[in-house]
DNA sequence: TAGATTGTTAATCGATTAACAATC
DNA sequence: TAGATTGTTAATCGATTAACAATC
């Protein structure tokens, strides 16, 4: 297999999309595929879907196209799916809820082991099988628990002083949904963001671009 | 100012967070601002921020910069935020809850008139202002209210279907927060996507990375 | 074998960066 | 005027598409 540390955040970014479509077509059957008819499936040039599967070694078969379910665990493995890392998720609001609600229906990667929030009147309270803890506790339950990964479901004042609180506490990744930059001030930290306010504003502009 | 036609997805992306970072820098009192100046505190180079501006006509000053005021607000005129488009929003879960809340306290855009729930246990329940409503009353609602965006915070299945017939109902544009590709089916339709099962795969492929 | 389809190389296209004349 | 900085053109870099030999 291709070093991993050459393919492009191009490529890597349709990866969960091609692994979404292959989850369905295993689903519903679908033994072997050719690069054309997933292309016609999901709107690429069979080019691409070639060249994006030719990073990762020889995963078809000529005259023949490829195995979908074959295709489907690999894709899975290069993503990494199939590792378990702890994470904590900060901020039990409505955000928060959806995205701890998110990780337990998705298939792989994330084991949710602690939720915190500053709210006094969410303490105690239950997300799925997970307590909610207030925020005081979080130096204490990361000493002890270790969690690699953190969920900032925050605003971004808060966001910001938790990252450098976080990383003080051996967190090595964040899932960001405040709009605080976490990668300005910390480049080398792996970080995924969501920005839902700036999916709101490129809306606005195809709409006014009808 | 150059038509907009012309300007690629990959300038558009990058809007809404100048949009950000001037807004911030406008609160923070900030007059003038250089391209290099901005470069440095975004994190890109002096040359994409001069390029990126210089697509919407004389924004700039030779030997002076950019007035941070101004172009703040042609930035946010661009984005189309000083448009207002009757938004309903279908799934009163966490997310749909959070994105209710988000259309709230963001600037411009969207006016949100209508939730919908298929759950009666939600219906009458209120979120901000707005009553939650049963789904069987989308159909006259629609037709009464005429709204131009529907949001989707809903399972891919019931996005499927409701793109049909909210399409049929004279709902131009989406913010799509379910894993169904509705440009597959609809090229010609906005449609603005927000996967947050992919993200959570990307990130976990760049923790793997590490 | 003949037909199908990959993996890969080459060509094209688009986006980013560098350079600099224009000018405030 | 001298210094700073834009807007724009040219150069580079990277990503996508096309073509086709290899081969199942």
């Amino acid at each position: 297999m291709a070093n991993k540390d050459d393919i492009s955040m191009a490529v890597i970014k349709r990866l969960p999309r091609y692994y979404r479509f292959l989850g369905e077509l295993k689903k519903n059957g679908v033994v072997r595929i050719s690069s054309r008819e997933l292309s016609e499936r999901m709107g690429l040039t069979a080019s691409q879907i070639r060249q994006d599967f030719s990073r990762y070694g020889g995963l078809g078969h000529q005259g023949y196209g490829y195995n979908v379910e074959k295709l489907h665990h690999e894709m899975g493995e290069f993503l990494g799916l199939q590792n378990r890392h702890a994470a904590i998720l900060v901020g039990g609001g409505n955000l928060g809820r959806a995205v701890a609600n998110h990780i337990y229906s998705q298939a792989g990667g994330f084991d949710l082991i602690g939720i915190f929030d500053r709210k006094q009147s969410l303490t105690g309270q239950m997300i799925r099988d997970i307590p909610v803890r207030h925020i005081d506790g979080l130096d204490e339950f990361c000493r002890e628990q270790r969690p690699m990964v953190a969920i900032l479901c925050v605003p971004e004042d808060a966001a910001r002083d938790l990252v450098e609180q976080l990383i003080g506490l051996g967190v090595k990744a964040f899932w960001n949904f405040s709009s605080y930059d976490i990668s300005l001030d910390y480049p080398e930290v792996p970080v995924e963001n969501v920005h839902i306010g700036d999916s709101l504003m490129t809306l606005c502009y195809k709409i006014s671009q009808e």
